[in-house]
This record gives structure tokens, sequence and C-alpha cells, in this order.
RNA sequence: GGGCGUUUAGCUCAGCUGGUUCAGAGCAUCUGCCUUACAAGCAGAGGGUCGGGGGUUCGAAUCCCUCAACGCCCACCA
């Protein structure tokens, strides 16, 4: 108790204690459940500050939720991330010389694995720094045993629903990462490129067609060219043939309206192997499919020149032999948009290939009503649009991926062709056997599809599958825990995750996954930067809180991050939360120093705690309603007022006993209380000081915590207290200012006029206090001072002051005007029936009460205005 | 190209269906204070045509129109 600021082994101590004392541990019980699942964190990755205002918010969430009475279960655990992780093993293993394709399968799972077990759950050791009060016996893992068999459940079932189909398709290809991805996997960037003319030959005449494209290396895949029928210019062209710069291949020219006419020359090239458009007029007109890329995108065979290179080589390589061969009308400069793979960061190729997907129209279907209709609200709700918009729109989902990490897709082919689709082996063979009639077939006979299913296959199971509901979908946890209460995470993955795992919900449990979701906002540098490894500018959050503090770090989080709106992130914040965090230590200091004895408790501290105990109750409501809305920083804002500006600033003060006096045990007592409510209100906030100060200011019995008290709640408060002392506030500063400004030493002439003055004498026990009058000399009275510092006429009438009866009657007749304007609008609306209808009964009463008030005070100013003779 | 959002003090943001809690908060700044809990503190102070313009109204930061800047999402213009 010696230091002024707060010994950082709290928080560590805490924690333990918590953990021995399974505090965060739950089991279904009577209580009403209240149940958060983490979005589990990349196994291999660590802690950022989007994991760290992420997670504060629902530890805020769940400890709050833990203190008014529910039983809450805040599941943690780490998603495989299928792509990410098989990445950065293929990069380990590069590094030790050994490449993917050099391994089996086998071999390379178990790198994976290794790599797994070795950088696994350091993020989750970091959470607990940051004082997750996650349920740490439940941690689950995408593809623990649980969570892969429901996977592999579940593709079963909506390949047997008839949802999941096997096709080639145009996909988004990952020439590094040699995988599909879905659509939402690819990024499109505006990109500075060059917009290429060339000259196509018109067969049989002394012509050109002019073809602008910004991917000159395609046109080894070129299989025609198009125009629009509409197309004026291009009307000579119809019917002919062309031929393809340097490849020499004559191909047809066919006509589609899709061609924009103004577009470059109003020629296109079609190439539908390498584009998702030209792949569409190809199967429209029938055109033939030249592949000229392998699947590391350099050139294939297929193309017959330039084989092996890479992509983006051939593309210079190929200008200078056009322009050499003179088939280049000419470049311009041109901004295009160009699709990069989320993860690997290349530009993405489209290419043609067998892939499995998901039919999204029914679980589109069933997943965009409940979150219109606000059965699941989304916070702030202006990703309502997005999300509707994504529905829509939908398309199916590319689930297969060409990765080893992962759950394997659980289709086996048969020898002589044609697959079943199973959830193991042996009931693959059964159906293998009747499907081919073979009964001397054996497992080995049996291939099962290479292919991955994408990382977000698992993850939108999540919120079931960590309760087994889906291998077990009537186990009494699921039951009891589902549907979860708040789901917490960014809104970039409203598509990857949050809309499927409504759609999952739907499908599986019939139920919302969630009842709320909070869409955090993005963490950038207080330059509004994204936080990026290569900008250097995103802090290390562990540094952060060797500094300041986990509670510190917390605060700083919070008091800017309102929800959906991007946070700045400036570690200055987390000063604040420290200081923060001194103060309280400092006011147990103070408290803890004092003597008590059985005296008289001085009036003053009586009105102290009389408004003390409002106060809190006032702040008690807002805290209420602040949560109800999810405004978190506001009410951590509205607590920290709460202790540093009303407690510290003035309860303390008042009832602060001179030096080295004792404090009655009233007093006291009632302190202690008070501080005790402070603490309850910010544990959900600052977990480690508010538990230490709660076990210091009383003896607890051994495995009692702060986090299973009852939060704070007020039926209502006393305005008229808390508002009457705001006027003695207001008045104490103008005595301090007026006693600066006028050097006033007669005090007791001031104590006084404060006495006449004030329209409530209990309050200057409090106001004699808190200005230091206690001490008494003589002199005369100021009484201009006192007007002033009372503030208004109202007070300074009484005190004998002459008031200026022109300025009064401007006055009154200005307020008259007011109110008068003020009463036309609100009897507009009592005279609106449908107002009066339909408005709450309490906001129409509100009416008439300001429809009364106005009245009454018009008939007050009417009466001062003839008294003054107008 | 479509959609959504933002614009209020130096910074980050509150401000619900138009009004007496309407121009606010926190931080930062400035001025005094090393006063016996806290200088990581205390007591004060200054600071805004509520993005521009128009309109509706007795009354607009708040509603409508328009322009501008910024941000985000979606989309197949090579």
């Amino acid at each position: 108790m010696e230091s002024k600021y707060v010994p950082q082994e709290i928080e560590a101590k805490w924690y333990e204690y918590w953990i021995e004392n399974h505090l965060f541990c739950s089991k279904p019980d009577g209580r009403k459940p209240y149940t958060v699942v983490i979005p589990p964190p990349n196994v291999t990755g660590v802690l950022h500050m989007g994991h760290m205002l992420n997670n504060t918010i629902q530890d805020i969430l769940v400890r709050r939720a833990r203190m008014c009475g529910f039983n809450t279960c805040w599941v943690p655990g780490t998603d495989h991330a299928s792509i990410a992780t098989e990445a950065k093993v293929v990069g380990r293993l590069a590094e030790q010389g050994i490449k993917k394709t050099d391994l089996s399968r086998d071999e390379f799972l178990k790198h994976a694995w290794d790599w797994t077990d070795e950088h696994g759950g350091i993020i989750l050791k970091q959470l607990r720094k940051l004082g997750a009060s996650c349920d740490w016996d439940r941690t689950a893992f995408t593809m623990d045993e649980k969570r892969s068999k429901s996977v592999i459940k579940v593709f079963c079932d909506l390949y047997d629903k008839g949802l999941i189909y096997r096709g080639v398709r145009m996909v988004n290809w990952d020439p590094k990462a040699l995988t599909a991805l879905s659509d939402e996997e690819v990024i499109y960037r505006e990109q500075k490129s060059k917009l290429y003319y060339l000259r196509y030959k018109v067969v049989g005449r002394e012509d050109f067609a002019i073809v602008a494209t910004t991917r000159p290396e395609t046109i080894m895949g070129d299989t025609a060219m198009c125009i629009n029928p509409n197309d004026a210019k291009n009307t000579k062209f119809k019917g002919c043939h062309v031929i393809v710069p340097l490849v020499g291949r004559e191909i047809p020219v066919i006509e589609d309206e899709y061609v924009e006419m103004d577009f470059g020359t109003g020629c296109l090239k079609v190439t539908p192997a390498h584009d998702v458009n030209d792949y569409m007029l190809g199967e429209k007109h029938n055109l033939q499919s030249i592949n000229i890329f392998n699947d590391d995108a350099t050139i294939s065979e297929a193309a017959g020149m330039y084989v092996g290179m890479d992509r983006f080589a051939v593309r210079e390589q190929i200008i200078r032999d056009l322009q050499a061969a003179g088939l280049i009308e000419k470049i311009e400069d041109y901004d295009n948009k160009v699709g990069f793979s989320e993860r690997t960061n290349v530009p993405i190729e489209p290419k043609l290939s067998m892939q499995w997907f998901l039919k999204m129209e029914h679980l589109a279907a069933i997943a965009l009503p409940p979150v219109m209709n606000d059965e699941i609200r989304f916070y702030p709700a202006k990703y309502k649009n997005t999300y509707r918009h994504w529905l829509e729109n939908i398309k199916d989902w590319c689930i297969s991926r060409q990765l080893w990490w992962g759950h394997r897709i659980p289709a086996y082919y048969l020898p002589e062709g044609g697959y079943v689709v199973a959830e193991n082996a042996e009931k693959a063979l059964e159906l293998a056997i009747a499907k081919s009639d073979n009964k001397d077939l054996k497992i080995t006979d049996l291939r099962q599809d290479d292919d991955c299913l994408d990382t977000w296959f698992s993850s939108w199971l999540w919120p079931i599958s960590l309760f087994d509901g889906i291998n077990n979908p009537g186990n009494k946890e699921i039951e009891y825990y589902y549907p979860t209460a708040d789901l917490v995470t960014g809104p970039d993955i409203i598509f990857f995750w949050v809309a499927r795992m409504i759609m999952a919900g739907y499908e599986y449990r019939g139920m919302m996954p969630f009842n709320n979701v909070y869409f955090t906002g993005i963490v950038r540098d207080k330059l509004g930067r994204k936080m990026s490894k290569s900008l250097g500018n995103s802090p290390d959050p562990l540094m952060l809180i060797d500094k300041y503090g986990a509670d510190g770090v917390r605060m700083g989080m919070m008091l800017s991050a309102p929800a959906g709106n991007d946070i700045l992130f400036d570690e200055s914040l987390c000063e604040q939360g420290r200081n923060f965090n001194n103060k309280i230590w400092n006011a147990l200091r103070l408290i803890k120093g004092w003597e008590v004895k059985d005296i008289e408790q001085p009036e003053s501290s009586k009105i102290a705690i009389r408004w003390m105990n409002e106060k809190i109750n006032e702040t008690a409501a807002s805290l209420a309603d602040d949560f109800s809305k999810y405004r978190i920083s506001e009410a951590l804002m509205t607590v920290y007022k709460l202790f540093w500006d009303e407690f510290s600033s003035w309860y303390l003060e008042m009832i602060k006993p001179a030096y080295q006096a004792p404090i009655d045990s009233a007093t006291y007592e009632r302190t202690i209380e008070f501080f005790e409510q402070l603490m309850l209100m910010l544990h959900p906030f600052m977990p480690f000081i508010t538990e230490e100060i709660w076990h210091e200011l009383a003896p607890r019995k051994d495995g009692e915590s702060i986090m299973v008290q009852h939060y704070p709640t007020a039926e209502g408060f006393d305005k008229a207290i808390v508002n009457d002392f705001e006027v003695v506030k207001s008045v104490v500063a103008g005595v301090r200012t007026i006693r600066l400004q006028k050097n006033i030493a007669n005090k007791e002439s001031l104590e006084l006029l404060i006495t006449k003055g004030s329209h409530n004498a209990a309050y200057n026990s409090v106001i004699v206090k808190m200005c230091n009058l206690s001490s008494i000399s003589n002199g005369s009275a100021d009484a201009t001072a006192v007007s002033f510092l009372v503030g208004t006429t109202e007070y300074a009438v009484p005190l004998g002051n002459q008031v200026d009866v022109d300025v009064e009657i401007k006055k009154a007749e200005e307020e008259i005007k007011y109110l008068e304007g003020f009463l036309v609008s609100v009897m507009k609306k009592l005279g609106n029936e449908k107002f009066v209808a339909n408005a709450k009964p309490e906001v129409v009463e509100n009416e008439r009460k300001k429809k009364a008030d106005a009245e009454s005070k018009i008939e007050v100013l009417r009466a001062k205005l003839n008294a003054f003779g107008k």
C-alpha cells in the first residue's frame, strides 16, 4: 500500500486465482445462459491489435453478463486456417530446402501438425494476459476430432440434399498457393496498367481489326474476336475471320451485345480459358477453349510459344515481339482493377477447373429474413444493407481447395469411374458396392478426393459444433447454450463468416446462431492508416500490456471504439487508462489511511452520502442503457467520470477528515460501500484492479470474487438531489473563483451570504467545507460577488441586489415568444390523432406535461411583466 | 457503374422521433499550484457560422434538396 502506483503483479495473481477457483467455467444449470463463441484466431497466429479490441469487447460483455446473474460461457478456440497455415508450413519447409511436392500427403500433414503444436495456442495464452474470461476447459480447434466429424457430416448431408455438386467452372485460381479460391477471397485493387491496341489481320483483306486488351499475353488463348452487332463502325468485320497476331491462328468474328461499343475500338478478343466473361461468351457461342497457363501461371505447352515463361515476363516479351512485328497500333495508360488473392497477395488467374460447389439459393433464403426483421440484430444496423445485398446476389460457393491442410473432402472415386460421398471409407465402400454392383470392391480400391474444404466450411458451424450439436443434435449442452447471445467480429468477415453461420444455424438448428452481432471497427494508427507489419505501425499488444497493464490497455482500446467506426489507436490512450488505474489505487490508499472512530457524523458528510448514493443510482441506470445499445465506450466513460470527478474530486473531498483526524464510522462504512459499487461497475472494463481493490475494501472469504457479485442496478434515482447538487458545485466554483480573483478576505460575510443565498440551506455545510470557509475572520459583505457566484438572479434577488428592470423585461418577452412557439408545436402533436393513438402513452403524457409547463411558465412571465408595469 | 456511411472544438467522438440537459464529453492546450491519496495529480481558463449553399418551420447540428470532400462495400467493361 506504500506505492503510489498499482503493482504490476496483481494481474497475473488474480488471473491465476480466477482459474484456480473455476470462475470461468460453465455447466448447464437452472440459470439463463449467456453464450459467446470466440471468433477463432488462426492457430499459428499471434495477438494483434484487432484481436485485442475484439476480445476486450467480448470480455466486457461476458463479465457484465456474469455479474448480471447469467450462466456465462465464453468458448475459446482456434482456426486451422487452411490456406494461411499451409502457406506458412510450405514456407518453413522451403527454408529447410524441402519442397511440398517432394513429400507425401501424410508427411506434409505431420509437418503441419508439428507446426500447429509448436505455435498453436500462443495466441490463447496471450488472451489470458489480457484478462479474457474464457472457459478454457472448452478450448476447441476447428480440426479437432469433434469439429472435423461435424464438418464431414455436414458435407455429406448437404450432398445428400443435392446442395453440393462437382463441376468444371471458371474459378479464381491462386497461382502461388496452387488452389482455387472463393469469390470472397479475391480482393480487387486499382492498378496502373496499359491498354494495348493489337492488330488482328482480316483474312482475305488488306485490313486490320484493332483490339484493345490489358493482357496481351493471353492472345495465345484467343479463339474468337467479338463485336457488338449494333456497332456500325465494326459491321465491316461481320462474318469475317481474323488472324491472331504472332500466333497466326485464324479465328472467327462473332457478334454479341455483351461488347461495349464505346470501349477501345469495340472489338474484343475472346479467351474463354482465361477470363470469366470470355468464358461465358465461349459457352454461348460454342468456342474452343485453349488453356495457355500451367497451375503456377507459367505458359503451358498448349500455348505453343513462350512455354515455361512466367505470365508477367511473357507480357513484356510479347509486347517487344509484337512491336517488332509492327502489330501494335498504340499503347495507352489505363487504370483497371486486378483481383488479388487475399492470402498470398498474388494476382489471381481465372481458371477453368473441376471443383466442388455448394448451392446457395436455399441457404440465402433462410438466412435473410431473420436479419431483416431484427430477430438477429446488427450493431451498427447499417450492415443489414450490406448483408441483404450479398444474399440477394449470391453465387454458389466454391468449397474445394487444392490443399492438404484441412478437412479432406469425403468423396471416394470408384475404379471404374463415378464417385460416392460418405462420412468414412467403410460407408463409402457400402455405397460403392451398391452403386457399381461389384461385391469384390475393397476400401483400397477407392480413391478419396485429394482436395480439402475451404476453412470457412468449418467456421460456419462453429456456434453449433462447439457444443457438438451436429454429431449429437439433442445433447444437453447444445440445447442449453444455443443460440449464443452476442457475436463480436469485424465487418470484413460478414460474408465469409457471419452470413454463413446464420445459414448453418437455421439449416442445422432451425434457429439463429446468435441474437446480436457487434461489428467492431478496424484498428488504425492515429493517422488513420491500417495497422500492418510492413508499415511497422502496429504496436505489440504484449509490450503495451507490460508498459501500461492489461487494465490500462483495455481501457485505452475502449475509450475510442464506438461500434462500427474504425478506431484510431493512440498509445496515449493506454496512458490515460494507466492513469485512471492509478487514480483508483490512490483513492484506496486515502481511505485505508483513515482512522475510524465512533464519533458524530458531520452534516456535510450526510449530505455527501445522500448525493453520492443518487449519483451512483443515476450512473447505474445510464450504464444499463448504454449496454443495452452496445455503447460500450460510452459506458466506460460514464464510469470513468463517476469515479474521477464525482467520487474522487467531490465526494472524497467532502467527507475527508482533517489531517490526522479520525473519520466517523457511519461515513466510513458508506464510503466503503460506494467504493465497492464503483468497482463493481468498473469490473467488466478493468477486471484486475477492481478485483484487487474489492479484496482490500473488506475481508473476503477464500474463493470469493468480484467477478460473480451483482452488477449495480437502479430502479431510479432522485433527480432533484442530483440537480441541487449541481447548484452547490457551481456555488463552490464561484466562491473559489471570486476568492481568487477579488482576493476576498472576508470569509464570514461570504459564508453568511451563501447561507442566505443558497436555495437550500442544508447544503451550506458542504459549501463551507469545500470552500475552506471553516475559519472565520471579520470583514464586510460583497453582494456582487455572491450574486455572481450563485449565478442567477433568482438567488441574487433575495440578497438585496438591484435588478436591471429593462433586462428582465427583455428576457421575459423573449422567453414568452419562445414558449408560444413551443406551444404551437406541442398542440400540433397533441392534435394529431395518429400521434396520440400510436405513440407510447408516456410520450404523449410527456407532451401534455410540456404543454402544461409552458402554459404556466407563460402565465408567470406575464404576471412578472405586469408587475414591471408592462 | 450501383449501394451505404461520414463531415460538430487542435484530436477522437456524443448529440434518440426538430425546442430549456443544445452547442457537449474525453484528450490535448494555456494559467496557477510539488496543498499530508494521487504532479501518472489539484484548481481554473480559452476554444466551434455543427462541410458549403438553398428550402420547410414560430424555431434546424437535427427534416428535405443540392454541391463538395473522405471512407467502406458490391459489380464481368476487355
